[in-house]
DNA sequence: GATGAATGAGCCTTCATTCAT
DNA sequence: GATGAATGAAGGCTCATTCAT
């Protein structure tokens, strides 16, 4: 990105890769969906975001539609991949995998106030529901099921007895929720506050882990 | 609005008071909102979805933002009633007031496909902040105080020890995140199994009065 | 048109019936695609031709395509009705009705420059071929079997011999392509030299009622 | 054309002569034309026809005008030499000449579907009257003149006493006609029954020539 | 009050043309 | 010669808003 960016305000006349300007082009709408909201990003607008001509969004993209799932994708992958390597790199102890998934979940790089709004677009957009479904349902069902098998395991290998279904399922909207305080608030919270409130959820139903006196408490 | 509706179909010319046209065309912005989202929903269709002409809704409402926002005020004010009688046909003791704050969220009334839609459409749409702000923020911050109180109380009456802003914070974000997933969700799961999951999240921090043993559990 | 043309000069701010606007936009839409021809037909052209704004041409057609296929269906039915009421008026002698039909064809009320040009832009462009078949191979269909029983009765009734398809299909591609001359050339010949040229061709099959002792010479 | 094909088909990339690259370029417009009509011939069409690059069109036509321009003067000028070889290759005598004259406007190498559609994009279109003044009067002047002298050949010297001016006229008007309704009809006649349509125009004028008897008749 | 014709700003998209590579 | 990225004018269409009736 560095380098695009550093071509855009420099000249933004040289030619550039129909990768590198895709991404940037990317770049360019999440940061006008997070500052104009859906129904005022534009075309225009993106190319002015970007520094470019708006022909050339479509040359690139063709419809405003493909350029919106393409930038969809990319927040669904880019996010899957944080949440998946988070868990490769953590110990494979049920808990530890939980806090990794929590903590990948409000990583500095996934978890920035452009990013969240840009998801807030596309969550609040009845229209974009086909869309969504279309591009990320199966990176949403992965997550679920991921995050249900954890909160299994917490019952059969550490011996609690909460519902793992419903338990994975008030962390993953506890996450969202926080999300979208995040994105929403005029002053919100910082990040660490956000992760220590999901950490007391977490604490809440699996006390000998993630509570005070836990290994993994905060 | 039955009366609204019967008046819609037969005539639709009959002149009707302000305040019944007004809350007719409210009907119609929600039910737009949730169908064809915030960026689709223009004069146009909330007039034809309300049976009336264009002109009027200009004539009630002046500008578009008006209508969205007077709509805004209706949903937040009809929330906020909603959960305050909750709490006042309550018995006063803490855990109480809680079960009767949680059932409020969710009550078939307010708990609707139709204006969880809409307010996903004002939460989701970044230019609409300003106006959320104006109109949501009272209502928003009295909400948010009721409910730390009530989990202060249950820190001083009754021996928990969780810290009252983060709990207050989780069960608000639990039940907003699974309106988003009743109102997103191709399939979703049935309100009762909302209500279950914001109720084994209570259970969790306060397991005396919600577990399966307390005379709150489900 | 008289008043619409009145009013388009002095205000064009009032307001018009629907139909009123509707004739005004096709008259304008006439006058376009002979001035400009089909492919740099545009609405705003038509809007500016007609003094009224680009809007209200939407407003009332809706597409440019319904705009065009509406002008093509004026044009082809006040055609038919143009040589349907020539032949009713005229004697039910088959050379008669053969003559009416021919002068029909070159009436100044359906002959002018501007509808000549608009009828050339549609048959020229491929594009409007499936506009053109849907809403004109009706009446085309009627004027061709009309002349072919009009050719046949020449045959039957008055002693001639050609063959009656091939005729009547050599008097109307005439027809079509002295039209063709009127419409393209810079300096054309009269519409009367016109008729005169397929007189000369209708004399050439049936001499003795079209040639100059025939007593529909010229 | 074959070599062209060939080449575009197994590489594309080899350099070509200017003139050869050019008659590709040709072959496509016309090919686009009769396909998108004019208004929706583009460059980037023609372009994908041809299977060569965009920016290979305006590097050897420079602007759109050009290339449409070169195409309908190729498609005049081939015409043009069609019927004057024509011509040379028949006997000197009148009807021989008329004759070699209409067979050669219905030559299987010019008669084609897809020439006559290209043509007729160039009549109807009110826009390239300039360009066809400019490019094709000259030949159409030679073409008129020829039949008009050949018309009073026929008076002159086979005794025939029509008019030869509007004679030459109905038997050019007929030979566009019938390529118009060639071009256009869903379900054309064929060729043969378009040269005998002429023909019996002719024989109607010329019977001793054309007709049955003649030594020319079909 | 109520209707719907009328306006014009703004959007998405197409496309001729230019030009760096 | 040849490619394809890049530009910007222009077109079709939508829609909030105004206003005559």
């Amino acid at each position: 990105m560095s380098e695009a960016e550093q071509e855009s305000r420099s000249e933004g006349r040289r030619k550039l890769s129909r990768g590198a300007r895709q991404a940037q082009l990317i770049e360019a709408t999440i940061a006008t969906l997070a500052k104009q909201g859906y129904a005022r990003t534009t075309m225009g607008e993106v190319a002015r975001t970007a520094g470019l001509s708006h022909g050339l969004v479509n040359f690139h993209f063709e419809t405003k539609e493909k350029l919106l799932s393409t930038t969809l994708v990319y927040l669904s992958d880019e996010y899957r991949e944080s949440w998946q390597s988070a868990l490769e790199a953590a110990p494979p102890d049920a808990p530890d995998q939980i806090a990794a998934f929590l903590r990948a979940d409000f990583d500095p790089k996934i978890c920035t106030p452009e990013k969240l709004s840009a998801w807030g677009s596309f969550w609040g957009e009845a229209q974009t529901r086909p869309m969504y479904q279309e591009h990320c349902s199966a990176n949403d069902l992965y997550y679920t099921s991921t995050i249900e098998a954890l909160c299994q395991r917490m019952n059969d290998e550490h011996g609690y007895t909460s519902d793992a279904i419903l338990t994975a399922r008030v962390l993953r909207v506890v996450t969202e929720g926080l999300w979208r305080d995040l994105m929403s608030m005029t002053e919100p919270y910082e990040r660490d506050e956000a992760l220590a409130t999901v950490w007391i959820c977490a604490a809440a139903f699996y006390p000998r882990h993630f509570g005070p006196q836990g290994l993994l408490g905060a």
